[in-house]
DNA sequence: AACGAGATTCTTTTT
DNA sequence: GAATCTCGTT
């Protein structure tokens, strides 16, 4: 591989913590794998060496690459998400960490017990906010490193008694949490953050196995992650990468501004920058370096293109998002037929449910592709209520699972099934727990007998779900509307678990890892086109990409009006969006969208970022009024 | 008191 | 299209 100036300066420091600033397509990813290698080269053992991401996404993406660059030593270094290396350094030390058992909610279990717990202490009271407004709250505050309370108190415009009564709310949360073992995410970066912090001898033990640290996306550090970062930082080197004009997860607890107080806060630090833009043509960079310009905020940033001129970024407008929708697909058919593949072939989006009408053409039009970012496999309802019969049978007191199950049976509601799950969590096994199902007056023998045919199972999750499957049907077809279609991604289901050697295996295995349902049956070799969020895009590029939906109330999201820094991330948004292109960048938006008509009103219009486009930097075409066909 | 059918509302982003 | 709410039925 070839490194410029300063990358190779990048990647061969030997400051003990040091930052890079890097731009868009400044080979960001390129130089964490260089300095990766190396390291590697000069001796560092792989097991010694970590590489931290923010998403999976990207954590796969630098495995791969560093298989290829350092072979047989590259597979050996640890590549993962935060949530991962916690995760893996705390089950193989349980007791260090004070647990014995852990089961990791994701964001569908946190809700269920949240809304359950929310009902028990406040009922139906609107001014209360929904469970899932409750879990924002909870979950940004602790990854911001505060409690709840002084959060609520401090950034929420809630009464004091209401406060109160969401301070039940979050206890009641916790204490559930703890009497199940369930992890969720944030307790997973908080408990290793907590003893890693209070323990010494923990803290020696668990940072000493590392020698040197990388962590890509650091602008996307929250304080909770930062946290777990000194306390590493405090046996091992830092090699950190960031860009402030891509940080998108303030959401989520980061601060972009975190990367301009590295310095400050960790001793024997630098920082360096790169500057040099591979991956785009110059039309595009300008594009870009135009929306930067015209924030408030100073990125003091310009990127300059490597590759120089290319072809002027295009903007094509039509009445709906049908419209919209057919003309992509149209393009992509065409570009592929002028010689291009599928694999070139980019689509962003700012939020799954904006995709739909492309992905119906896509499926229409048999245009292969996969879906990231947006409700995965294992999430989606019907699925869901499956998975709870598997984790019932492994983990007999699950009671997200338990209500789940339980209120799918006619004449079981949310009452009967709290009552049952208060009697099971008593016992011992699920032999027992399964009695006291047997043993409610109305009950009808199949509930108990489901999860026990199940449980004769745990060595071949395939068949579990097949036999599930057949003895749902009946039930989930009267649950669910189009069944049909639904019943199809059962057997996607069973070709996921027939990969696994137990249930508990293929149910851990997801959790931190959900699939998305156009991903199981591909392999990685297949030629296709991507569909993307642009949260899950940070990272990754295409020769042709298409940003859909580049309208207002869109950009900036209409729900983050009223908020500065929060219009400021939808503008880095768009920003991550527009560099992703190398060639060709195909901006297209519909102005009859359902929720224009609802949210667009003078502030959405002035906020528009497209607004006052000078024409020099775009080609722009209006298919209003045409019909197309 | 608990359940279930039908009406209603509102759709960000991810670990 | 899915989660929530309302209201009538068991």
């Amino acid at each position: 591989m070839d490194f410029n100036e300063q990358q190779q300066a990048a990647l061969s420091s030997t400051t003990r913590n040091l930052l890079v600033l890097a731009g868009a397509g400044t080979g960001k990813t390129r130089t964490i794998i260089g300095r990766a290698s190396h390291l590697l080269s000069q001796g560092v053992e792989a097991k010694r060496l970590a590489l931290l991401t923010f998403t999976r996404r990207s954590a796969s993406e630098i495995r791969s690459r560093l298989g290829k660059t350092s072979g047989e030593a590259g597979t050996q270094v640890f590549a993962g998400t935060f949530h991962h290396f916690c995760l893996r350094i705390m089950s193989a030390r349980r007791n260090w960490f004070g647990f014995e058992d852990l089961t990791v909610m994701d964001r569908d279990d946190q809700l269920q017990l949240m809304k359950f717990v929310r009902g028990n202490v406040v009922g139906k009271d609107s001014v209360i906010p929904q469970a899932s407004q409750l879990l924002n709250y909870y979950s940004y505050a602790r990854n911001t490193n505060q409690s709840p309370r002084a959060y609520l108190e401090k950034y929420t415009d809630h009464e004091m008694p209401v406060i109160e009564v969401m301070q039940k709310i979050f206890a009641a949360y916790r204490e559930r949490k703890l009497a199940n073992s369930y992890f969720d995410y944030d307790d997973i970066l908080h408990r290793f953050a907590k003893v890693l912090h209070d323990n010494t001898e923990v803290r020696q033990k668990v940072a000493g196995q590392y020698d040197h640290v990388l962590v890509d996306e650091m602008q996307d550090t929250n304080p909770l992650q930062w946290l777990i970062l000194e306390n590493l930082g405090q046996c091992a080197h830092l090699f950190c990468v960031g860009d402030d004009a891509q940080s998108i997860y303030a959401f989520r607890g980061a601060d972009f501004r975190n990367v301009h107080s590295f310095s400050q806060r960790l001793q024997h630090s630098q920082t360096l920058k790169l500057e040099e833009n591979y991956r785009s043509t110059q039309e595009i960079l300008d594009l870009a370096n135009w929306l930067l310009e015209r924030s408030k905020l100073n990125y003091d940033k310009k990127l300059r293109a490597y590759r120089g001129s290319g072809i002027k970024p295009q903007l094509v407008e039509f009445d709906s998002e049908f419209d919209e929708a057919e003309w992509v697909a149209r393009a992509i058919v065409k570009r592929r037929q002028e010689g291009a593949v599928w694999n070139d072939h980019m689509v962003l989006c700012r939020t799954a449910y904006s995709a739909r009408p492309l992905e119906a053409e896509l499926i229409e039009r048999k245009i292969p592709y996969r879906f990231i970012g947006g409700t995965s496999l294992l999430q989606m309802a019907h699925v869901r209520d499956l998975l709870s019969v598997l984790r019932v049978a492994v983990n007999h007191r699950d009671e997200i699972a338990w209500i789940r199950y339980l209120t799918l049976w006619p004449g079981i509601g949310e009452m009967t099934a709290a009552k049952l799950i208060q009697g099971m969590a008593q016992m011992q096994d699920l032999d027992q727990a399964l009695h006291v199902i047997d043993a409610w007056p109305r009950n009808a023998p199949e509930v108990a007998e489901t999860v026990r045919s199940i449980a004769r199972h745990l060595e071949d999750p395939a068949q579990a779900l097949q036999l599930l499957s057949e003895a749902l049907d009946p039930l989930l077809d009267n649950k669910y509307d189009h069944w049909e279609s639904r019943c199809k991604d059962f057997q996607l289901l069973e070709q996921l678990a027939s990969r696994h050697r137990s249930i508990s295996a293929f149910l851990e295995r997801y959790t931190l890892d959900p699939i998305s349902a156009t991903e199981i049956s591909r392999s990685p070799s297949d030629e296709i086109v991507t569909l993307i969020t642009v949260h899950s895009a940070k990272g990754t590029e295409a020769k042709t990409c298409f940003v859909i939906g580049v309208q207002p109330g869109n950009y900036p999201h209409a729900r983050s009006l009223g908020d500065e820094s929060a219009i400021e991330e939808e503008r880095r948004v768009l920003y991550v969006a527009l560099t992703r292109a190398q060639d060709e960048l195909i901006l297209t938006r519909n102005m009859a969208k359902s929720y224009s008509r609802t949210s667009w009103n003078a502030s959405t219009g002035s906020h528009y970022f497209l607004e006052g486009l000078p024409s020099k930097l775009i080609s722009h075409q209006s298919l209003v009024g045409v019909s197309v066909q």
